[in-house]
DNA sequence: TTGACATCGTTCATGGCCTGAATGATACAG
DNA sequence: CTGTATCATTCAGGCCATGAACGATGTCAA
């Protein structure tokens, strides 16, 4: 034996690329990615206004790739751009009420999700992984 | 709250998405990527010669891809393509002595990134974590 | 002040991965 | 034998993400 496909590894590899397609597909008819909710919600929990480097940083993609994906949620309407005056090469990303908004119903997105996929696990065990998953994701650096 | 970053769905998408990344770095002195190891995977699990088309539906992807993963492995020498006798059109992928010893590597190097992630984890939890997860890919429809 | 150098956001060309349509070979039903 | 379906393969194209430029701005030292 000593399978690959019993592994941790590979089976949170394997269901990841599964979720991220399902909730693609749920949250297509916002014209909205997985990335651009990760911006969304990288911006929601910054304290302090966030420049693109930093959230290029915090999401472990290209600033370049920022560029693109704050481009869409202004034209959308949901994140505005403002220079910061203290440092003018700056741009400052800021959560607009129609990006809350829109946040909040990936967010229900994705709890629909968490619903449909535990639906055979008892609540305990739900709760469980939910609680290990987020150290998991502490653990490997990324922003929670 | 209600955050999105607390949801099961995104936390799996955004460890998969890790996972993916360093299970790649690990098996890529194989001249290998993860497709190739699930495809390789599911010839040694298929219990019945596998044809190219049924591979591409168990792996969910198209099977143009599947020419190009079994291009790749029958050029490692890790896979055999063998004309079905009793169908001609039909090419039936084998895995060969090297293919199963890469697997076996790529199945310890799972290992190895299983050990890493899971360090601050008990024992009782890891296991927990490994069952429950092996339910959420059986309940999407993921071979085992 | 001025000049050298770093940093930010942006654009652009490029590469990788994957898909869907077209093709040729083979199977099979009538 | 003929028409249709299925298989593997090729090929062109799309999407996503990156890295290298570039212009604008900031910083620091002389």
């Amino acid at each position: 034996m000593n399978d690959v496909k019993q592994t941790i590894a590979f089976r949170l590899g394997t269901l990841g690329a599964v979720m991220q397609e399902r909730f693609a597909s749920k949250i297509e008819a916002y014209d909205l990615k997985p990335k651009h909710v990760g911006l969304m919600a990288a911006l929601k929990s910054g304290t302090v206004a966030a420049s693109q480097q930093d959230l290029a940083a915090r999401l472990g993609v290209a600033p370049s790739l920022v560029v693109a994906l704050a481009d869409h949620l202004e034209r959308l309407g949901a994140v505005e751009r403002v220079r910061d005056p203290g440092d003018r090469r700056r741009q400052t990303l800021t959560l607009t009420e129609h990006g809350a908004a829109l946040l909040t119903r990936c967010a229900a997105a994705a709890g629909e999700l968490d619903d449909e996929i535990t639906a055979s696990l008892a609540a305990s065990e739900r709760a469980a992984l939910h609680d290990t998953l987020g150290r998991l994701a502490a653990g490997v650096g990324l922003p929670s």
